[in-house]
DNA sequence: CGCGGTAAGTGAATGGTGTTCGTTTATTAT
DNA sequence: ATAATAAACGAACACCATTCACTTACCGCG
């Protein structure tokens, strides 16, 4: 087949099925993803700029769907809502998460949400060289709570004995009701510490 | 050369070399470790459950060296030097981070230390249904700092305009250091509102 | 001492990966 | 009509992890 009279592939398809794919379980590639689209994978490489570029274009897609719509209010409000709105679209692409890791971030909507916490951030009186640090731990918790949604739910795989341990798995609720619970646990303490933070820093 | 008079591989070396490799920031990978080790890829598998025993293999490694040494003491103390460890070792190969990342842990040296740290949170009241919560809990903060420091430094790259992103980027002291201060406020917020939580939970 | 089993290397082969390139053909613009 | 571009393919490339048959050295046992 040469050029078809109706193109077969565009960039919002590829996403589409790459997202499919993913979400499916199944690992990622690009081969994997051209044999979805019923298509050669160099064909691909018309539409996209290969594996990484998928990638990203799945972040944004990702970022999208969860409807970062950047409200105003208190920052308080609008840190734990940004983290509640990242948690929820680690949940629904879990294994996504582990792909868009640690590789930089060039999508506008995503950059813009970044930039967005951190206007709010410097607002709400965090001094300059504070912010971005505030952000990474942010970030950092987000990121490491969407890694154990993407986890294998028997990631502690003792091979004895154990004292504590494995009882506490055998009894544990397991998989996402555990992961939620300690999200929101962890979301409760890191908001109030930073209010407190923020309260000793202005008195 | 058939079987030579002395062994060219161990365990030990191979882990060694494979920890070398992934420091020296080369991708990591089967046939660059054997090239390493001056060897072929096929010998390795004389000594080593292929590529994913040999990062568990580096998991232990790693672990062993950032001398978990199971300390008696305060909760509070233990947790914050657990989670100062696990820092220490992520910053001392931060390439590993990725490789290791979200797969299942059997390494018996590793699940001791989440054992202890179990026992720990267990003995100084926290309820047994929470503790792999709070477990998870500082387990996504470390890693999730930890994978701070494998990304890029400029992670962020935006390409047009922004508000207040590009500004603080721009005057932000670069890397290791942000990233320290950060884990450092997040290790204090954290360990300080367990602290809070527990007297609650007691009360 | 010799013999057999195991251990540790090799090299070849397999089936996978992402990517590039040349080629064909349809569409669009001049 | 003609040229340029866009979108598909297939072949080729350079890796990658893994397996297998094969050689050879070592060690324990009769």
């Amino acid at each position: 087949m040469a050029r078809p009279k109706v193109p077969l592939l565009s960039v919002d398809r590829i996403a589409d099925a790459a997202l499919e794919l993913v979400d499916s379980g199944a690992p990622f590639g690009v081969n994997a993803l051209a044999r979805k689209l019923g298509v050669t994978p160099s064909s691909l490489y018309n539409h996209v700029d290969g594996r990484d570029g998928i990638i990203e274009l799945m972040r944004g897609r990702f970022a999208a769907e969860a409807g970062a719509q950047l409200h105003d209010g208190p920052w308080d409000e609008i840190v734990a809502e940004t983290l509640r709105a990242q948690r929820r679209m680690y949940a629904r692409h879990p294994n996504l998460v582990p792909l868009i890791v640690g590789k930089t971030i060039t999508d506008p909507f995503v950059i813009a949400s970044y930039d967005h916490l951190a206007s709010t951030l410097v607002a709400a009186g965090f001094p300059d060289d504070e912010v971005l640090g505030v952000i990474a731990l942010l970030d950092a918790f987000a990121i490491g709570f969407g890694l154990d949604l993407a986890s294998p739910h028997d990631i502690w795989q003792p091979d004895g004995e154990t004292q504590t341990l494995g009882r506490l798995i055998a009894d544990a609720p397991h998989g996402d009701e555990r992961s939620d619970r300690a999200f929101e646990l962890g979301l409760d303490l890191l908001v109030e510490s930073l209010r407190g933070r923020l309260a000793r820093t202005r008195g």
